[in-house]
DNA sequence: TCCTTATTTGAATGGCTGTACAATCGAACT
DNA sequence: AGTTCGATTGTACAGCCATTCAAATAAGGA
């Protein structure tokens, strides 16, 4: 049975004891509603932003420019954190074209500072725990 | 050189246009403590839910639960994502883990929530960007 | 009990990713 | 110009991951 929608259908049979047409076309109309949210463009960010804070080393150099509140050396950031300069460097770059740090020159050092999402995330992630 | 510190003693030289053994041992401490913050079942914790949102298909999928603010059977979810059943399946079980949805059984059917987590993630990710 | 159907589970795999190493860049100072 | 040092970048590769297909499970109904 090719027959787009006969799940579906089958459910909704099944939660309203009736299995009229019109119930059937409400329901898909206000599913397709459910699925017209996605601004791509938003997607794509968040996405960004989640997968790089979703790894150990980098959500560690986040937390700790969060809770820091000011710009921090690489010099400072890379001794508490358990991988080399290379990796701590790669990672900072990471989060920073994923929004969540902002980095600058200052002569030959270079500071990074956490950016307001990356506070507002670590924020909520701490209040729903 | 396999001296310790000696990187971060001449950034607090820049910095500092002086060099005494105290103010190293004042920003080491400080780092230390920066470095202390972490509670290792949070940084799991939180790094399992990012990790879990942080691919197209899981956000995609927390995203419309959110957005129904109910219950939805898989049958209703399947079709608005471009995957297999089998991949939304397997999507749905690492949410569940991440403690971003809830399940549960209803006759033959699966009904999934998402959690007050995976809203507020939501929420700020919309007001952050 | 047998059949159908909704969903899950396991296995296979192609592709992605995180890391270290080595090389490079660029600033400061001589 | 040459040197030193902080940091970044390119590369290689081992390990992880997302997906699909096929098989299994479980609920309902005949």
């Amino acid at each position: 049975m090719a027959q787009p929608n006969a799940r579906l259908r089958r459910y909704l049979e099944d939660e309203l004891d009736e299995c009229r047409n019109e119930d059937l076309q409400e329901r898909l109309d206000e599913l397709d509603e459910l699925g017209a949210v996605f601004d791509e463009e938003a997607v794509a960010s968040d996405v960004r932003a989640l997968s790089a804070l979703g790894n150990e080393t980098r959500y560690r150099l986040v937390r700790l420019l969060v809770e820091a509140d000011s710009e921090l050396c690489v010099c400072e950031i890379t001794p508490l954190v358990d991988v080399s300069d290379s990796a701590v460097s790669h990672a900072l770059s990471t989060l920073a074209d994923a929004g969540l740090v902002t980095k600058r020159k200052d002569g030959r050092w270079r500071k990074y500072r956490a950016t307001t999402r990356a506070s507002a995330l670590c924020t909520v992630l701490d209040g729903s725990r």
